[in-house]
DNA sequence: TAGATTGTTAATCGATTAACAATC
DNA sequence: TAGATTGTTAATCGATTAACAATC
């Protein structure tokens, strides 16, 4: 299916707030209590809805439970997701040693770095040299890799991911690496995200940013 | 100027493409070239320039001194921008350490945390105790801060930064924080980061996404 | 049943692209 | 001058919203 990026996006926001109301004590929600906490139109809910074929009962509206369970399916959280991480500099390890992920059914199986002063190969998540990266990532099948080296190293490890089997990156070098074949990037740039914190701050008419 | 957020975006690109540009020793560009450099139509370049009354010479194309002054110009990139963290656990740490932001003109000035352990005063960037954060930033008149605390205490994290006067946030905890009145926040969430990477690296049609 | 909510179609809105006259 | 590139208008494309018939 291919579809808008806001549109997955705000996929996510619904199964983030549906947990939310499911912890408040909810069952089932109607599209317009879900626009409210997510902060869209109703028609908007009922409309990604029906882009995945994702239907509710005429008055009753959603079961909060089957809704989580099919945007989880649509968005692959089905089963967990093993990540790799080059670059234990300052990202790198805060990525490593960040809590959020485990709960999102994400985790962080191995680091990797040039400089074996920051080689920890016998740690539960283990730090090994780059060199290993390759051989590692198609050992254990690893599809989703993150790059959190300095920006002249980025495309060269870009390159070793590729060629060891990785599908999908995430990139946090300030350099935007351009997706080749069949390989999705997604560039975040802490600088660019600040400097449109300081544009729209600046300009006349706030906004809401995401 | 109320413009679209991908326009800004866009505008950061162009000038990042520019630097490129400058100190391979070029001295003008044709809108094709910059279009090539980002990733968009030439039409595209042409058009963001008009929306800010950014002018060339109809053969000669742009200077690309006077465009970087522009875009700088633009995006608030004039003097150096202060800046105060909140919170400095690991993200807080890595965004203290990270060197990126001063080559864009941004500048940490000060981390603020709760715990007694991370206090670091005398330090040439200080780790304050969280009360002081107020009167700092009222002090130094700071207008930007970055929430990198739990998502448990960023709303009231939030409320001290608007009441000590900043107007603009960039919020990493997992919670989406609504901007109200006259502030902006930029809410930078990783999981979703990494969460719109697997979708679209299990869809079948690969994308760009950044 | 009467009332409320979904699912979908059509209308609107906005952003991107194409095209081309102006002009260097 | 001839050729190439800008700046802008109009056309296209796509996403969001409104509206409403279907129906629980």
């Amino acid at each position: 299916m291919i579809t808008n990026r806001n549109c997955i996006i705000r996929l996510s926001r619904y199964k983030n707030a549906l947990g939310r109301l499911k912890q408040m004590g909810f069952v089932k929600v109607f599209s317009d209590n879900l626009a409210d906490a997510v902060g869209v139109t109703p028609a908007q809910v009922r409309k990604d809805f029906s882009i995945f074929d994702i239907t509710g009962s005429k008055r009753g509206g959603y079961q909060i439970d089957q809704l989580i369970e099919k945007l989880n399916h649509i968005l692959g959280k089905d089963e967990l997701q093993k990540v790799v991480i080059a670059g234990a500099g300052h990202i790198g390890t805060a990525l490593m040693k960040y809590k959020g992920f485990q709960q999102e059914g994400i985790k962080i199986v191995a680091v990797f770095d040039i400089d074996p002063g920051k080689l920890d190969e016998k740690a539960e998540l283990p730090v090994y040299p780059l060199e290993k990266l390759k051989s590692f990532v198609r050992e254990h099948n690893i599809k989703v890799g993150i790059i959190a080296v300095p920006d002249t190293a980025a495309p060269q490890v870009l390159e070793m991911m590729i060629t060891s089997g990785i599908k999908g990156v995430l990139n946090f070098a300030p350099i935007r690496l351009r997706p080749s074949q069949d390989i999705v990037i997604n560039n975040v740039n802490l600088e660019l995200e600040l400097e449109n914190v300081i544009y729209y701050m600046k300009s006349p008419l706030t906004q809401d940013l995401h």
